[in-house]
DNA sequence: TATCCGAATGAGACTCAATCTCAAAATGGT
DNA sequence: ACCATTTTGAGATTGAGTCTCATTCGGATA
């Protein structure tokens, strides 16, 4: 990770008002050090493996700040785990899900979002966010 | 409900070499009664209310058959407790959720389904099932 | 409609991701 | 370094959903 990075993360729990522990910066050293959708338990382990002690509380307490603040993204796949990516770049994308392999596969579509923000204000709503997953089998070649 | 619908209840246990039994006629009756999303519990608790003597373990189990039909739908709306609601027609729709009031709000848009294959498609996939959930809030007047 | 056997039921145990508790440890402003 | 306050962590707890298995029930058959 990148000095500029660390200091982003003081910066936020600065504004969150908390403080700046090994603990924390292992959690998002961890998720910031692969672009994989892993679960909590995965990223426990990890940081463990490393040999920071930490405990499952604290992953997932900061786990919640950094979503709070857009620095990791939560997303359910339906199977009763939480997946959690780093968000590095702000770049927004969507997820498909192979029912067959499990693969997930990001996909971004301009139409999309347009359309999406689009209905939202034809029934009187301001799109907040949203989630979009598309359960996929491979196509018979 | 009507005969019609009981005849076709009983024609998919049939399908799926299964039973006809007061529980699972209470769990659909209570499903169709409303076109609400509703949790298993409140649908669990309406039916004892009712005065039918059923087990969480039957309405889940019911519930599977019922969703794996396409009689009902299964929603997941990321505060842990699934919701179900009657599929009468077989019409699809997605879902708004006002993040201010909790609100559920239906809707269908057929370019957006459109464009769902499309994309799929163009990765190599075919499209199975999706989940499109929109967090919204009241557009200020 | 009585018999019978496999299926269904239900009370409660169990699972497992996630959250909570609270005593002990760590942080950081002074 | 001091010390009020925050954070940590081991383990308890929660809660939706699933599983177990002894008992009950459905329905095909004669």
């Amino acid at each position: 990770m990148t000095d500029s990075t660390i200091q982003n993360f003081k910066e936020i729990l600065r504004k969150e008002g908390l403080r700046y522990t090994k603990q924390r910066q292992a959690v998002w050293d961890e998720i910031q050090s692969s672009q994989e959708h892993r679960d909590a338990e995965d990223i426990y382990m990890s940081i463990r493996n490393n040999g920071v002690n930490v405990s499952r509380a604290t992953v997932y307490r900061t786990i919640d700040v950094l979503v709070k603040n857009r620095m990791v993204r939560k997303m359910d796949v339906g199977d009763g785990r939480n997946r959690y990516e780093p968000r590095l770049d702000d770049a927004h994308h969507d997820h498909m899900i192979c029912i067959e392999t499990g693969k997930i596969i990001e996909f971004y579509n301009e139409e999309l979002e347009d359309l999406q923000e689009k209905i939202a204000e034809e029934n009187g709503y301001m799109l907040v966010r949203h989630i979009h997953q598309l359960f996929v089998k491979p196509l018979k070649k």
